[in-house]
DNA sequence: AATTACTTTATAATTATTCTAAAGTATGTG
DNA sequence: CACATACTTTAGAATAATTATAAAGTAATT
């Protein structure tokens, strides 16, 4: 049984409006990725690592792979690619831009990129969002 | 052997300056890449179905993966990822810009992009590159 | 408490990719 | 040209990320 301290609330309505009932597993691994500051940007794997190695006893694959998939299809999580192979996934689901150094990931609010130009989108489409990846390597 | 008809010189030195020897297989997936006047958008899946399809005899997939990671380190091919779980590779190997429609990439000039702001490199780094990603959606 | 519904998990399957090792083909040398 | 040496192709095995399956666990409903 879930104790309901509203402590939790917050994690635990981001669940149950993805159609996920609060379980324990699955309110930890909602409030390991909503429980912060910053934007969070993480695969599957590394959430798993990160989040089992305090744990006697483990979260499984699936469980990690199920609940992630659910909060991205409600909109919790923003699914992005960056070197191939591998999905990310981002706590900030707005559109926005990012540092990529090394494998690492930084957001950059979508402010602070404006445009002088933007080409128009072909005829029977529109453009849905423009996002910018800014790749950068050391200075010497 | 290899009959050196100058019509595939081109192709050939591509394959040379990767530290390929020209091999029968290695010359018809030259061509098959370079040998347009568009640019290319491809994984190698698509890149083997595509040549083995009107093939009796198959090229393995080993020597489409081999044969394009060369191109790739040699600069002949450029890598990008859009979705997750595959690898794009792109016979426009400048920086440059794409639309993304439901799984179709589109080359977007450079030219076509241009910043009104964009933000500093963090302290000991500098910018690589930016290249945007448009997303499109149909208008209705 | 019994029934039903949803979850977790270990494990198998799948997909994209890379590795391996054997058989094939080309190149260099005398 | 013979032979040795070097590089290539390929089928199939191995790997990594992900998804599917199905049995056992837990929760909700009656
Ligand atoms: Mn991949
Ligand atoms: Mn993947
Ligand atoms: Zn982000
Ligand atoms: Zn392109």
């Amino acid at each position: 049984m879930q104790k309901m301290n509203s402590k939790n609330k917050i994690f635990i309505d981001k669940l149950r409006s993805s159609g996920l009932r609060p379980t324990n597993q699955r309110v930890e691994i909602s409030k390991f990725l909503f429980n912060r500051k910053k934007t969070f940007h993480f695969t599957v794997e590394q959430l798993k690592n990160s989040m089992n190695l305090k744990r006697s006893k483990k979260i499984s694959t699936a469980t990690f792979y199920n609940t992630v998939h659910a909060l991205k299809s409600a909109g919790y999580l923003k699914e992005f690619s960056l070197e191939n192979n591998t999905s990310y996934y981002d706590t900030n689901v707005t559109s926005h831009h990012h540092f990529f150094d090394n494998g690492k990931v930084i957001d950059i609010k979508s402010d602070k990129i404006t445009f002088q130009k933007l080409p128009e989108a072909p005829k029977g489409k529109k453009i849905k969002n423009v996002e910018v990846v800014i790749r950068l390597e050391n200075n010497n």
